[in-house]
DNA sequence: AAAAAAG
């Protein structure tokens, strides 16, 4: 059938909402409710049905009142409610339409964006979780003044939010600025540590605090007696003494002329001697430095190799000298990258890198007036056809660095009477882990190529087909998608990649991992031969070996100098608590204004938290690969505009979502991995922005905990927590009494 | 364990 067949033709632009209805049938399908004529084939439905006459028996009745009296006053809710006798909540129309499927993962009405101060805890009348999440569409009349607690608190609206500046708290006098003046001072003065620490970036450049940032002494960081060593010393491999400068001979920032990796003093193993790539044989010596195949290692102890020479004073020395040239050679993660220099990017235009005029203007449009420091680092070698790597913070702006170089070049690779052709097959293919960040990355990357005449569309599962396919049957230029359905499409013969000139990899090394390999060697073996591959992630490191030395050819790599985690705009902090308290921590964690991200290990945990806090009278949804995609969908979007300020979501939401002014991002669980940490943590701190995040362990967990920030080279206090303590509420509330603070 | 194709 031909596309513009589909009623998502003309009627929903969006095809969300349309998706969501058709599954919210299925789902009413299930629901114990929707029997409220008595369906034949439904035993418990037909007990409601025919109550009064065939089964009224008392031992029935009885089961009833003792286990499900709740149940049917549930049935009777949903029944209320689809009917729409259900009064309006707040003035608000009722709900019902937009959250028809009741399933268990679909958060009910209460989590839908309500004041917080006319709802209430169930208390009694839920006497089980389990019951109680089927229960809660039902929940009758919300008064919820039987909840003190807040009300005893300060108000939190929004309002109140905008005085929360943190201008007025004191500033932790013994810490130079970290950045920008507008950033908190954090009062977390009982940390006592990182006072030795120098100004963590340039106060001048408030909003993109990259690569200025001075070495990091580590030598001279008392606190954390209870951490295994840092091994500084084999961070401080990561200085390439004994290169020359590099600043002398790329002087402009036009990086074509930039010389390469080959013609530099060989890197033997004396110039990063710790990192002890050193006895591996140069790869290629016309190749820039790769540092991907020696490194087996993902263990926590040996992430630093071993023996790592080089005793502190040296590194440090070392680092010193090397901390003011231009570019510094960082070994980050076993992956050599060039290093730019942030203050080199400055006074760089879009347009000095190569980009066209009408790109330009949709990048200032979407807020990149002018390029972060890694899109300068990488657009003008992307233009110039190379394949390149690059690692680039989270959120320091990588979907720019290679969505608008992408459209730039496609745009200058096609003839102009092929643009618009109809049928013609896609020239770029940008891949995701997930489909909300493939969705993200559409929506900057749509703009910009319609900016020129050319296409995008999505390419993802969890959706029907048939509009992805009429898009392809009609022509698109770029594809963005997840490897699946792309694959799916490609077998089915309805998508063609074989004049893909440029793939993108958002989130490399994850999509380098065990699951995802497979797919995408496959999808990288249908591409055109020769094609350009554009690898990015936060945590690029050598997990990504497997398809660099499979399909790239000669990558430059780029990252911006001084530029990690730790050096941005993230206050870390772990609270060492115990099982028991977890629960209600967790929700005295939630319980403020401001937008906060919960990260929980399963599905299943997500989803009782978010009920957990909505039972609290804390908006919550949940995000996971269980939900539906109208639902994940919603749900992320429901963060975004502000709707719910509470998202507990798996690590589907752990890389590249990119949601304004989450300003709080809560562990429940741990990560395992100091990538997902990163890229966790990430979620927050955006585009120069501060935020918080908070990992909640158990005493068991703190050695590991302690490693796993190791690995990720970043700094967190460790402190015992118990319910009611005032850190919890330092945390939360950065509103804290400045008494106290 | 989660994610990514349906179903």
């Amino acid at each position: 059938m031909p596309k513009n067949k589909k009623p998502a033709g003309g009627r929903a632009q969006n095809f969300e909402p349309r998706y969501g209805k058709k599954t919210s049938y299925q789902d009413a399908k299930r629901r114990p409710g929707q029997a409220s004529a008595g369906t034949a084939g439904s035993k418990s439905p037909s007990h409601r049905g025919y109550r009064p006459e065939a089964e009224d028996t008392a031992p029935t009745k009885q089961r009833w009142n003792a286990q499900e009296r709740a149940g049917r006053a549930e049935a009777r809710g949903i029944r209320a409610h689809a009917q729409g006798d259900r009064p309006a909540r707040d003035g608000r129309p009722a709900r019902r339409d937009d959250r028809p499927a009741r399933s268990y993962d679909d958060r009910p009405a209460r989590r839908e964006a309500q004041p917080r101060d006319d709802r209430r805890t169930f208390g009694d009348a839920r006497p089980s979780y389990r019951d109680d999440r089927a229960r809660r569409d039902d929940r009758p009349a919300r008064s919820f003044d039987d909840r003190p607690r807040r009300d005893e608190r300060p108000a939190r609206s929004n309002d109140d939010r905008s005085s929360r500046s943190y201008g007025d708290r004191p500033r932790r006098d013994d810490r130079p600025a970290r950045s920008s003046d507008d950033r908190p001072a954090r009062s977390f003065d009982d940390r006592p540590r990182r006072d030795d620490r120098p100004a963590r970036s340039a106060d001048d450049r408030p909003a993109r605090p990259y690569g200025d940032r001075p070495t990091r002494s580590f030598d001279d960081r008392p606190r954390r007696d209870d951490r295994p060593a840092r091994s500084s010393d084999d961070r401080s491999t990561r200085s390439y003494g004994d290169r020359p400068a590099r600043r002398d001979d790329r002087p402009a920032r036009s990086f074509d002329d930039r010389p390469r990796r080959d013609d530099r003093p060989a890197r033997s193993s004396d110039d990063r001697s710790t990192r002890s790539y050193g006895d591996r044989p140069a790869r290629r010596d016309d190749r820039p430095a790769r540092a991907f195949d020696d490194r087996p290692r993902r263990d926590a102890g040996d992430r630093r190799p071993a023996g790592g020479g080089g005793n502190r004073s040296d590194w440090h020395a070392d680092t010193k000298a090397k901390a003011h040239r231009d570019h510094v050679d960082v070994v980050h993660e076993k992956l050599q990258a060039e290093a730019v220099q942030a203050e080199a990017t400055e006074g760089v235009t879009f347009g000095d890198l190569g980009l066209g005029e009408n790109i330009v203007r949709v990048l200032a449009d979407l807020g990149a007036p002018s390029p972060f420091p890694i899109q300068a680092a990488t657009i003008a070698p992307i233009l110039a056809g190379k394949d390149v790597l690059a690692r680039g913070r989270t959120g320091s702006g990588k979907t720019i660095a290679f969505g608008a170089p992408l459209v730039e070049a496609i745009l200058r690779s096609q003839t102009a009477g092929k643009r618009r052709e109809f049928g013609r097959t896609p020239r770029a293919l940008v891949l995701a882990p997930t489909r909300e960040l493939a969705l993200q990355i559409d929506r900057t990357i749509q703009p910009i190529a319609r900016s020129v005449g050319l296409f995008t569309t999505q390419i993802y599962g969890g959706v029907p087909q048939a509009r992805q396919v009429g898009a392809l049957r009609k022509g698109v230029d770029i594809i963005i998608g997840t490897p699946g359905r792309i694959e799916d499409l490609q077998a089915q013969g309805k998508l063609n990649l074989s004049d893909v000139e440029i793939v993108v990899l958002d989130e490399a090394d994850h999509m380098s991992e065990l699951g995802f390999l497979e797919p995408m060697q496959r999808i990288l073996r249908l591409v055109k031969d020769g094609a350009q591959k554009l690898l990015f992630s936060a945590t690029l490191d050598r997990e990504v070996a497997a398809l660099v030395d499979e399909f790239l050819v000669e990558p430059a790599v780029y990252e911006v100098a001084g530029e990690d985690q730790d050096s941005g705009t993230i206050d870390h902090r772990v609270l060492v608590i115990d099982h028991r308290d977890k629960a209600e921590i967790l929700t005295s964690l939630v319980d403020r204004a401001g937008k906060t991200l919960v990260f929980a290990r399963t599905r299943a945990y997500t989803e009782m938290l978010a009920e957990q806090f909505d039972d609290a009278g804390i908006h919550a949804v949940a995000l996971h690969g269980d939900l539906n995609q109208a639902k994940r969908t919603r749900n992320l979007e429901r963060l975004t505009s502000g709707r719910v300020s509470v998202l507990v979501a798996t690590d589907v939401a752990a890389r590249g979502i990119h949601v304004d002014d989450i300003d709080l991002v809560i562990q429940a669980d741990a990560p395992d991995e100091y990538k997902t940490y990163l890229h966790r943590s990430g979620r927050t701190g955006r585009a120069g922005r501060t935020g918080t995040v908070v990992t909640l362990i158990t005493r068991q967990r703190e050695r590991r905990m302690t490693e796993m920030l190791d690995r990720a080279e970043i700094d967190a206090p460790f402190d015992n927590v118990r319910i009611g303590d005032d850190l919890l509420e330092e945390i939360t509330g950065r509103q804290v009494d400045p008494v106290r603070a």
